[in-house]
RNA sequence: GGACAGGUGGCCGAGUGGUUAAAGGCAGCAGACUGUAAAUCUGCCCGGGUUUCCGUACGCUGGUUCGAAUCCAGCCCUGUCCA
């Protein structure tokens, strides 16, 4: 019988290590990106597609599953895997971060958060236990605690508030999550560290969270608007206030610059959906840097994307082809410019797994900062 | 030849005496997007002057009026119908 879950490290490179998840379902390569595929798809891709692409697990989404088809559906069609068709780890948020989002159709108490739903209105409670439970009938590989993701701006009284219940929320997560004992036996529960941009509350989050314990810790409320100086700044300390041997993972980041910045500050997984949001809206990443394959100066050029790239859209189509697609409306172009954006990010990640392995890591940064920055 | 309808900024299309450089859409030129209410959203989009300035503009010419894309006359053109 194959692990739980057991991370191990393979090798690190100042804060940065590379190593690898073991979970039943399949390995998890750190660091790691996770595509998100939030409605039980990622958009655009099938799940055969978005594998090709390198990625070890992709991300589902409590919130929007519980609305539809609803968890419950869910578990009668036999689960997230089967129903989507992919077979490797999924990795579920829990709906806090819809706390955020969605904060004009919510309701936060103690108990949890009074959600109206943004499809038809209807209203809807979601608790740690019930998203504990929600996730357990999706066959979530990785269960996300249930927590709150203040706004960016906060003052510090609601940052410690907020991080506070968020803590006392990942208590009853825990106990929500080891509920279920036969899905305990086979997944693993994240819990996520909050404290705004504070180091002193980002100590006693990571503090609270240790105690309890989990199987990997997620660093929350980044990337919510502070800016990446500010946003590496708090990744100046909260990683080594996580425990070493447990994966760290920064949620919802980020661009292709924050991946590189967080894994150097010692950061192993990601989850981002700008890969594929952007894909859909004319964005590809390469590493020479974004581009916007609607801009007028793309018609006519026949080089690919990316002229380092070797996913198949880049050896086979054109920028100009591109820009049409694009430009037309057509479906294929958000289909190709996604599978481009995480051909690229995948191709990323698998660089700085094998910098690291080779202790090249800051030769491997400013390499890529001297050509993405350009 | 006659009867209607109509000619508005690249295109479509509102407006029918002043608050109209002229709604809105499209096209065009850019920008944004970070645990997805996003195949979305934002800005610009007559010319010139790098805030509230000037010029030109609603088929053409002339007229009425303090003032016209809007009213009148003639002309030109387009569509439909009748001959």
């Amino acid at each position: 019988m194959t692990d739980r879950f057991a991370f191990s490290i393979a090798a690190t490179d100042g804060a940065a290590r590379t190593g690898v998840i073991r979970m039943q379902r399949g390995e998890i390569r750190t660091p790691a990106f996770m595509p998100v595929g939030t409605a039980a798809t990622v958009k655009a891709m099938r799940p055969a597609e978005v594998r090709a692409t390198g990625a070890d697990i992709i991300l589902g989404n409590t919130y929007h599953l519980m609305l539809r088809p609803t968890a419950e559906r869910m578990a009668r069609l036999g689960g997230l895997h089967n129903f989507m068709g992919w077979d490797r780890p999924i990795l579920t948020d829990s709906g806090g971060y819809q706390v955020m989002s969605l904060s004009a159709l919510t309701k936060q108490s103690e108990e949890g958060v009074a959600f109206q739903s943004h499809l038809d209105g209807s209203r809807h409670m979601l608790t740690p236990e019930r998203s504990m439970e929600i996730q357990r009938l999706l066959g979530s590989d990785i269960v996300m605690a249930f927590d709150e993701c203040p706004p960016n701006g906060v003052d510090d009284k609601r940052a410690e508030a907020s991080m506070e219940r968020s803590m006392r929320w990942a208590a009853r997560s825990r106990a929500g999550f080891d509920a279920g004992e036969e899905h305990a036996a086979r997944s693993a529960l994240f819990g996520i560290q909050q404290g705004s941009l504070d180091e002193k509350l980002r100590a006693r989050s990571a503090a609270a969270l240790t105690e309890i314990g989990f199987d990997g810790y997620a660093i929350g409320g980044l990337a919510v608007g502070e800016g990446q100086a500010a946003m590496f700044g708090v990744l100046d300390f909260a990683p080594a206030q996580l425990p070493a041997d447990k994966p760290r993972y920064l949620m919802g980041v980020g661009k292709p610059d924050d991946l590189v910045g967080a894994v150097a500050r010692g950061v192993d997984m990601f989850d981002c959906v700008l890969p594929t949001r952007s894909g859909r809206n004319g964005q590809a990443f390469t590493r020479d840097g974004p581009v916007n394959i609607r801009n007028a100066k793309h018609a006519e050029d026949q080089a690919p994307l990316d002229s380092s790239c070797a996913c198949p859209v880049c050896t086979t189509w054109s920028r100009a082809y591109l820009h049409h697609l694009v430009r037309s409306g057509e479906m294929l172009g958000a289909m190709l410019m996604t599978q481009h954006n995480l051909h690229f990010y995948q191709d990323l990640m698998q660089g700085m797994r094998d910098a690291i392995g080779a202790g090249s890591f800051a030769a491997f940064q400013s390499d890529f900062d001297a050509r993405y920055r350009k």
